[in-house]
DNA sequence: CGAATATTTAACCATCTGGTTAAATAAGTA
DNA sequence: TACTTATTTAACCAGATGGTTAAATATTCG
């Protein structure tokens, strides 16, 4: 079962699939930088933090500087972008637009097949 | 280890995470509907679709109706507006405003410890 | 130097994921 | 009824994921 998550936008979304990762972004982006305050509101260890901050750092939303034995961690929002765009190309589907077509078909559908159970 | 992925917004960027449930939307937009049609261009088994559809389904990004033996599958992107507006809260990061502000950050930090390697 | 602090690495574990093949279920068709 | 078509379910498997604790690695401080 090879499977590299080769894409970007895999790693991204994968990366953002996590709550306590998207929790770790949020902090990042108000300023918190260091692995240990970064750490503190979630009730897990140290490690499990630091393992969460490597998929983000390898998904890209975060470069890691070392000051001595402190990581500093800053977002970096640039994957998301791809994501918003690959995202945007639904919002004509979920503004509803569509909608109406697709009851349309349905409708059609229903009428000329005759068939629906349940 | 319980994980139950409650929370919508994880089963949403889960299922986006996966470049053939993605395409799978993709071909969904464009109206492809039934089982075996979104099937035929994935390079894999039928079960194995069925089991990215039934992920699809539980994030809500589709519904299913069964007209007889055959499955039609109809897009439901609703669940991608709340995603969208996740990332939306990271817009003004990646539109560069704020990398000034970490390039400063970074530089007094850099002044006042003298201490950075590689 | 020795102790304390910040963080990662290693080893382990249970569950999840994404695939497979074989069999089951359901429905249309000859 | 028997055959074919559409799709799921079951059982299985390898590798990924998300957590743990214990130990290792750096670095700072007294």
């Amino acid at each position: 079962m090879v499977k590299y998550s080769q894409n970007s936008l895999d790693r991204t979304f994968a990366a953002l699939a996590d709550p306590t990762r998207r929790r770790i972004l949020a902090h990042l982006a108000r300023g918190s930088r260091r692995v240990t305050h970064l750490a503190r509101p979630h009730d897990m260890s140290l490690p499990a933090v630091s393992k969460h901050l490597r998929v983000l750092e390898k998904a890209g939303l975060l470069r890691r500087r070392r000051y001595g034995r402190v990581h500093e961690m800053e977002l970096d929002a640039k994957p998301l972008k791809q994501a918003a765009q690959w995202v945007e190309e639904y919002r004509k589907f979920w503004e509803g637009s569509l909608d109406r077509l697709a009851a349309y078909l349905e409708k059609e559908r229903k009428t000329s097949r005759r068939k629906g159970r349940k």
